[in-house]
RNA sequence: GAAUCGGUAGCUCAGCUGGUAGAGCAACGGCCUUUUAAGCCGUGGGUCGAGGGUUCGAGCCCCUCCCGAUUCACCA
């Protein structure tokens, strides 16, 4: 025996064992392709496939995998599972002949293994739809048992689960084996596509242009966070992956497009948790000659439209709470929600004065703060996490959004609202700050904080700021939490599920 | 980055005060003559996350490290 053969578990190396028998009867284990015209769950659903005279009943093919196996003599049952769900199959030997059954089904057919079966729909008089096979073929032998987990229906005909594949890290590292185990897994993530194109289609309809832009970037920027390096080789330059695309997409404004998204990747260089994972998806939009309320009203009525679309309501739970997407949503100041909550009128304070208030309220500071970070702080410590219902917090610091447009009446304020809800935050929006003399003078700002050792502040992007003078619109621009909203919506409390594989540490 | 909890058979887990490593399911062998077998009898299977230490003896105690989960910090 070879010596990778040695380090093999018992049950693989009797499946390598299996494999060659296979073979040897002349077997394809590995068939190039199978004919099917049915799913598991099409065949449960179609009453007429299961009536009439058993020999004149249509005759349908399906693939899959067997899950369970009940063997008796000549005569067995099995579970095959294809992408829709469960069906169970029954299989004799005077059916599919004496090599294929006594032979191949019943010794060389392991749990997992991949087949097709070609019969008739029938009701056993337990009452279960079940597919009568005529032949059966093995369509992909498994090397690797399945870690199948054990359903049985109490007295009460609940379903009971023993040994259910539930190890978070073994889930998350080999994710196929989750979803084939695990059907509500693979649930969550039709859930999240299903937004996703939710989505796309009401902006499509809206008459705005997917669109990509680069992922490789030369300077970054669009937010306030460390980026990953790269390297061009046959340029010999650094490379940063983009941490926003926002400055791309202005671009296209500033070249006429009125109405630009891009379902967008963007990584950042920060910790993780069950918030944050280093690459993650935002949907960014940005519509000419629009402001911040316009785009208020149109993210309400959007994800309002999509909460609907998945769960034909507008109320949905998610953990404890019960959360109302029917608009129209809360629109609250961001210095009027930090009052509600603590008493504090902030607005006419001066930073000495606000950095005292944020003491009396605990909430940590210190001097290098500004009056915007301050602000910041305390809506971050004291309120953020109240506001479970959808709410959008407006107006905020002028500091803290070096490319927002400023307030059109409110010094020192910034036209900009945040979506807050399940006490996080969903989206971020401007009025996109158009003037490029004040939009230098901000970057600017931004360069020097960095200077002071801010290492998130943002760099001066030239090429940007030449691209402003071109001219741009007024504009209207958001960016949406994709994993975020997916959480809300599919009710689950880490971002690892729902991404298919989130990062690990390499074992 | 810090704290807490965890890592034992393919899967889910038990393992007392330190005294020869266990269960269920899965696997393997057998029973098994046609709409339930989700059964019965038997068998095999372990680098106890890794390395070091204490001890006559370590899954268990001590140290270092790795991996994960959770919370905190960080995070527009």
């Amino acid at each position: 025996m070879k010596e990778t053969e040695l380090s093999l578990t018992e049950q693989a190396r009797f499946r390598h064992e299996k494999l060659d028998e296979i073979r040897k009867l002349g077997f394809d284990p590995y068939p190039h392709d199978f004919k099917t015209d049915h799913h598991a769950r099409q065949i449960k659903e179609s009453a007429e496939l299961n009536e009439g005279e058993e020999a004149n009943r249509k005759r349908i093919s399906i693939a899959g995998r067997i899950m369970t196996r009940r063997i008796m003599g000549k005569a067995s049952f099995f579970n095959l599972q294809d992408q829709s769900g469960i069906i169970q199959v029954y299989i004799r030997r005077d059916d599919v002949g004496v090599e294929t059954y006594n032979t191949l089904f019943k010794k060389l057919i392991d749990l997992g293994d991949i087949v097709g079966v070609s019969g008739f729909v029938f009701t056993t008089k337990t009452g279960e739809i079940t597919v009568h096979a005529e032949s059966f073929q093995l369509l992909t032998k498994t090397l690797s048992p399945l870690p199948v987990a054990k359903e049985v229906e109490d007295e009460q005909g609940n379903k009971v689960i023993y040994d259910a594949f539930s190890d978070k890290e073994h889930r998350y590292r080999q994710r196929y084996l989750d979803l084939v185990v695990n059907p509500e897994v693979r649930e969550v993530f039709i859930q999240r596509t299903r937004m996703i194109q939710a989505m796309r289609d009401y902006m499509n309809n809206m008459g705005y242009l997917e669109v990509e832009t680069p992922i490789l970037q030369p300077i970054y920027g669009g937010a306030a966070a460390r980026p990953f390096e790269t390297h061009h080789n046959a340029l010999d330059m650094k490379l940063y992956l983009r941490i926003a695309n926002e400055l791309y997409l202005k671009r296209l404004i500033i070249g006429g497009f009125e109405g630009v998204y891009e379902f967008a990747k963007d990584f950042r260089n920060e910790g993780m948790s069950r918030f944050h994972n280093p690459e993650f998806t935002q949907v960014e939009l940005y519509v000419a000659y629009k402001d911040y309320e316009w785009m208020m009203s149109f993210v309400e009525q959007m994800i309002e439209q999509v909460v609907k679309t998945l769960h034909g309501t507008t109320k949905i739970t998610v953990g404890d709470n019960e959360i109302d997407f029917k608009t129209p949503w809360r629109r609250i100041p961001m210095l009027e929600a930090i009052q509600e909550e603590t008493g504090k009128d902030l607005s006419a304070m001066s930073e000495d004065e606000i950095r005292s208030a944020a003491r009396e309220l605990h909430v940590p500071v210190d001097e290098t703060m500004g009056k915007g970070k301050l602000i910041d702080e305390i809506f971050g410590e004291k309120v953020e996490h109240k506001l479970i219902q959808p709410t959008f917090i407006t107006d905020y610091p002028i500091e803290m959004s070096p490319l927002a447009k400023k307030h059109r009446t409110k010094e020192g304020l910034v036209e900009r609202f945040e979506l807050m809800c399940n006490g996080k935050e969903l989206c971020n929006a401007f009025t996109e700050l158009n003037d490029p003399v004040d939009q230098r003078q901000r970057l600017e700002e931004q360069a020097r904080l960095r200077s002071e050792g801010d290492d998130e502040a943002m760099v001066v992007d030239e090429d940007f700021l030449k691209a402003l003078e071109y001219g741009m619109p007024p504009t209207a621009g958001l960016g949406i939490g994709i994993d975020r909203l997916a959480m809300i919506l599919t009710n689950q409390d880490s971002i690892r599920d729902v991404l298919f594989f989130p990062h690990m540490r390499p074992e």
